[in-house]
DNA sequence: ACTTGACACGAACACCGTTCGTCTGGAACA
DNA sequence: TGTTCCAGACGAACGGTGTTCGTGTCAAGT
C-alpha cells in the first residue's frame, strides 16, 4: 500500500492476536478435540484456530505428538487424587478409576491419545499412577503386588475410556451400521455359529456403559487379594 | 524403444508378476509389518513390496485402514479355539487369551490396530468373540455376565497386548530413555512425591510381562463369581 | 469380431508433519 | 540513545500419506 496522505484517519489496529504460548496452544487442541474429534487436530487445524500457520506451533510444542500428550495430561489435571485412607482402600481406588474414565469421556477421541503415546509420562500421568500405587499400598499389597495389581487397573481403565468413548467420539449411524453388518454377517451362518454373539449383542449399548465398567472393577478389585 | 533388428535375440521376459489378490496383498502388509515396524505399513511400502503402484491396492482392499483390519484378522486366525469344557473353563478362557496374546506379539504393531479399528468385526475376531462366551456360559454365567465379563477380559488381553508388545515393536534405547527421563524428573522433586513410582519402575520390563499378564487374569477370573 | 467388465496402475489431488530461512520486537548492554 | 542478541512468529517448501480419476489391457461372453 501507497504511504497515506496525512488527512488520513489511520485504520484502527485489528484486534490483537494471543501471544502464543503451549498452554494456549494445548487449550486450542482441546477445543478442536471436542468439536470435531480427533482426526481434526492436525497441526494445522489448531493453528488455524489460532490464526496462525503450523509452523509457529513449533516453537512452543516439539512435534504432533507432543501436542497431544500434553492435551492428555492436561485432562488428567482435572481429577482430583484422594489421600489413601487404609479402611477403605478399594472405594478409593473404585472412584480414582471412575473419575478417570469420566475426564477422559467428556473430551472425544482424548483415550485413544492415550493409546497412541507410547507411555504417558506427563506430570498428571505420573500423579495418578503414584496416586493408584499409593491407593494398593494403603490396602497392604506388597510392592511388587502393588506394582502388578496397578497395572492390570491402569491397564483397564484406558482400554474401557477408549471403549466407552467409542459411543460419543464416532458418528452413531457408523455403529449402527457396523452392529447390522455385524449381525447380517452372523445371521447368514448356521444358527448355532455365533448363537451367543446374537444373544449378547444388544447389551453392548451406551446405556450400559457404567454398569459394564463397574462389572469389570468388581471383577478385578474381587480377585486382588491383599 | 525402436524396432530390434531380426537378428537380436529377444531379452528374456521378467519373472511374472503375481496377480494381486486380498490374501497377497495382507501378506505382504504383515510381512511389512513384522520387518519394519506399523509406521512403515503405508499403501505406498505395501504397494513397492509388490512390484507395483498404492493405486492397485485399492481393487482389492477399499482403504488402508481396512487393509490393516484384514492384517489383524488374519492374526486372529492362527489362534486355535477351544470346545468349551465346563469343568475346566476358568483354565480355558486363560489359554485362550494367552494365545491372542501370544498371536499379537508375533507381528509388533499389530496390537495397536486392535485400538486403530473402531469395532474389529472380521471373521475371526467374531469367532474369537463367540468363542469367549460360549467358555464363560461353559462355566454358568447368565448371558448379560457372561457377555460383561467377556468385555472386561477381551479389553484387559487387548490392552495387554498393546503394552507388552512395546516391548518388541518400539526401539529399547527409546524406552529406556523415556524412563530415564522419568526417574530424573521424579527424583528432581520432594523425595516422597513419587516414591511408589521409583520403587517400583524396574518392574516394568519385559522379563516381568508374562508374570503380569497372569496376575492380571488372576485378578479378573478370581472376582468372577459364578 | 465386438462388447463388457474386472483389474492394473500412473498422474494428480488434497492433506499431513516438519524444517529452514527470514523478519520483528523486546531486553540487555554499552 | 543506539546497537546487539535472542526468542518467537511464520511463510515457503519439502517429503510423505491416502485416495481418486482416467486410461489401457485382457479375458469372457455374445
Amino acid at each position: 500500500m501507497t504511504q497515506d496522505p496525512p488527512w488520513r484517519t489511520p485504520p484502527l489496529k485489528p484486534a490483537a492476536k494471543p501471544r502464543l504460548s503451549q498452554e494456549l496452544i494445548v487449550r486450542t487442541g482441546l477445543d478442536v478435540l471436542v468439536r470435531e474429534g480427533l482426526d481434526a487436530v492436525s497441526m494445522r487445524r489448531v493453528a488455524q484456530a489460532l490464526g496462525t500457520g503450523p509452523a509457529s506451533l513449533y516453537a512452543h510444542v516439539a512435534t504432533k505428538d507432543e501436542l497431544v500428550e500434553l492435551m492428555l495430561d492436561q485432562v488428567l489435571e482435572e481429577v482430583p487424587l484422594p489421600a489413601p485412607d487404609p479402611d477403605r482402600w478399594r472405594e478409593q481406588v473404585r472412584e480414582l478409576l471412575r473419575a478417570q474414565v469420566r475426564a477422559m469421556q467428556a473430551y472425544p477421541g482424548i483415550a485413544k491419545v492415550a493409546w497412541q503415546v507410547m507411555i504417558p509420562v506427563g506430570p498428571n500421568a505420573l500423579r495418578h499412577a503414584e496416586a493408584l500405587l499409593s491407593l494398593l499400598r494403603a490396602g497392604g499389597l506388597s510392592l511388587t503386588r502393588a506394582a502388578y495389581a496397578a497395572d492390570a487397573l491402569a491397564l483397564y481403565t484406558k482400554a474401557f475410556a477408549y471403549e466407552g468413548s467409542t459411543w460419543t467420539a464416532v458418528d452413531q449411524t457408523e455403529i449402527a451400521a457396523r452392529g447390522r453388518q455385524m449381525g447380517e454377517y452372523m445371521s447368514s451362518l448356521p444358527p448355532d455359529a455365533f448363537a451367543n454373539m446374537l444373544a449378547t449383542g444388544h447389551l453392548f449399548t451406551a446405556e450400559t456403559a457404567a454398569e459394564r465398567f463397574e462389572f469389570g472393577l468388581d471383577m478385578l478389585l474381587g480377585g486382588l487379594r491383599v
